[in-house]
DNA sequence: CTCTAACTGGAAATGGTGTTCCACTTGCTG
DNA sequence: CAGCAAGTGGAACACCATTTCCAGTTAGAG
């Protein structure tokens, strides 16, 4: 196989084997441990000298998105029958309550789903079909009288950075403080009178020595 | 004085102006980086060596909690003032919008407030008052009918992780965002049907590609 | 089987922290 | 106003992470 302009089609036998091991290493490191874990670790734990593993990825984003990918695409496609779905409002709340689970449960999704949404890479086009598409699951759940008038699709994006706060509470207690925080803020969203819909996730024992923070870093 | 162990009682008069160029220096670095600034970055803005800084402040929690006193103060008489008010449900709702503002506001409050309320030193008492105070806060705003039953003191420690994600938006939003969360939240919270109350503080126009994580460190 | 370009791991360069040490300076007490 | 302990700044040290470099190894085409 000859080099062309844009380096090797392929990747020789050994170089494809190491590749795979890095992502998988790469993968269980930042579902553990978010998305800030050193490169070295990564390489270490895939076996490998950190030299290949900045050939094969030479910016962290590149490895996050590809980690990621699936969940991503299970974002995608989440979205897409909630578009469909002909309870608008269901598929509002399914997806919230996906994006927000996969959050807590994979530290680095988020990030992933930046790194994969921002700058000019060919996901660009993907990042607007989602815009758009959640933008015409709002405006049917609105007009279906399930959602708030009021309510902001940029609201989403607060919904996730809030969410995203959750992951500094100790483990063990953050998922509970999502389904609670997402339980709340779809019963805002909704315009169910009061306090009506599904009674609330249990509430974690948590005290205010707990509170607030990136308790370590 | 108040330093951690028992030192000189009083400093030279030199000494003493430079712990409170120390103080003001961390003061605005906290503010607009949030809690973990470079130490030497501190000394430096304070026009001290890093010895000086690490003499007078053995660690960075003793640094925060110096620095925030006067909000966490403020904090506390807010609690006091919420208990004694005849509406229950109106200093609940002041009491989080002003930790949420200040949260937001001085990016180190919320790791002042944990670094004082963690661990065995003299804060201990203040954080048991005030989990009490809140204690009881909550049950007179639940049995005057505004707050739902359902209401867990650990929610305020939901809400201020939630918040604190904020952090991580683009800086010029993240104040917006925090107001439009906190006023979801707080008619999750309340009893007054569906999207009752006040109107929400206006939406930011936020796409995904800002969404989520860290942006940057 | 041979030979080379792709591939490798670890060392080293780089840059950024927190923390300690020490030779010098200076406020303040007597 | 003398002397010394309190106080000082910056260098030194010990990390730890990212990124580059290089001398050796090996897959696999011919």
């Amino acid at each position: 196989m000859r080099t062309t302009l844009a380096g090797p089609t392929h990747l020789r036998a050994d170089a494809a084997h190491n590749r795979a091991k890095i992502v998988e290493a790469a993968h269980e490191l930042f579902r553990a441990r978010g998305a800030d874990v050193a490169m070295s670790t990564i390489a270490r734990r895939a076996g490998v000298g950190v030299a290949t593993l900045f050939r094969r990825f030479p910016s962290r984003e590149a490895l996050l998105t590809e980690v990621f990918a699936e969940q991503i695409s299970r974002c995608e496609a989440l979205l897409d029958e909630a578009v469909d779905d002909p309870d608008p409002w269901n598929g509002f709340r399914r997806l919230i309550e996906f994006m927000c689970a996969e959050q807590i449960k994979d530290r680095g999704f988020a990030e992933a789903v930046l790194a994969s949404f921002t700058g000019e890479n060919d996901y660009r086009h993907r990042r607007d079909r989602a815009e758009t598409a959640f933008e015409r699951l709002v405006r049917r759940a609105r007009q279906a009288g399930r959602l708030r008038p009021d309510f902001a699709t940029s609201d989403l994006v607060m919904l996730l950075f809030a969410n995203g706060g959750l992951r500094d509470a100790p483990p063990e207690h953050a998922h509970a403080l999502s389904r609670r925080l997402v339980a709340y803020l779809l019963d805002a969203f909704g315009t169910a009178p009061g306090p009506g819909g599904a009674p609330l996730p249990p509430a974690s024992p948590l005290g205010l020595e707990h509170a607030v923070g990136p308790a370590k870093r």
